[in-house]
DNA sequence: TCCATAGTTCGGAAATCTTGAACTATATCC
DNA sequence: GGATATAGTTCAAGATTTCCGAACTATGGA
């Protein structure tokens, strides 16, 4: 029997979603200020819930999506739920926009 | 005498400004998505016009806020004049805001 | 001329980002 | 149940970026 160095944060099926309150601005922009990361958005604004390799171009890797989503995950912008055997993935517009009003609606407006 | 190994992009007296259409949105906001050069932008908001050594808290390094204002610069934000043996730095609030309208009024109502 | 002030450039250390390989987890087919 | 496929995470290491002290350029004033 062979021990793993392999470990998970917690639980998979319960991912990490921060309180808005504890976001800040530096990091909220930090989140946004990456041309993949804006798609990623894009793409789950013109398509509300989508799984992780359908959020990003497919010529992606895996390892660089999951990451990509645990930057937005973590600066309050994604919501991600298990679902079967993929991570469903929607915006968090309402609890995003409470805590920075204006400001993605202002990004989105900006990127064309 | 000696050669020296230190160069100057161009003339001292001279920096480049960039035409706003050449800033991608993930520029703009990798510019902003930073403390130190978010509190630049505050501090020549408040005053308009103020040296580099003025425009950053006082216990940061040189050559920091050099590449911070580089940065900026780059990103269309802040425009610098060589005035005597300093250099004055201002917001360019009406090219950027021209760029990516409503933008840098929305990070500033959300920075506080 | 000499010194002080203002800011840039360089280089190396530190931090961050990217991505293939190995892995966990769940679903589906026999 | 077992084998296989699919979805995504974790790790590690190379690549890139950022930070900042030291050396430098440039200007102003005594």
């Amino acid at each position: 029997m062979e021990m793993t160095n392999y470990s998970y944060i917690g639980p998979m099926d319960r991912l990490v979603h921060p309180n808005l309150k504890d976001v800040s601005l530096a990091a909220a922009l930090h989140a946004l200020a990456d041309p993949v990361r804006l798609d990623i958005i894009a793409r789950l604004v013109d398509c509300p819930s989508l799984n992780a390799g359908a959020s990003c171009a497919q010529a992606t890797p895996k390892s660089t999506i999951s990451n990509h989503l645990n930057v937005l995950r973590a600066a309050g912008l994604v919501e991600t739920k298990v679902e079967g055997r993929e991570r469903i993935n929607r915006l968090r517009c309402v609890d995003f926009d409470a805590r920075f009003p204006g400001l993605l609606a202002s990004v989105l407006a900006n990127k064309g």
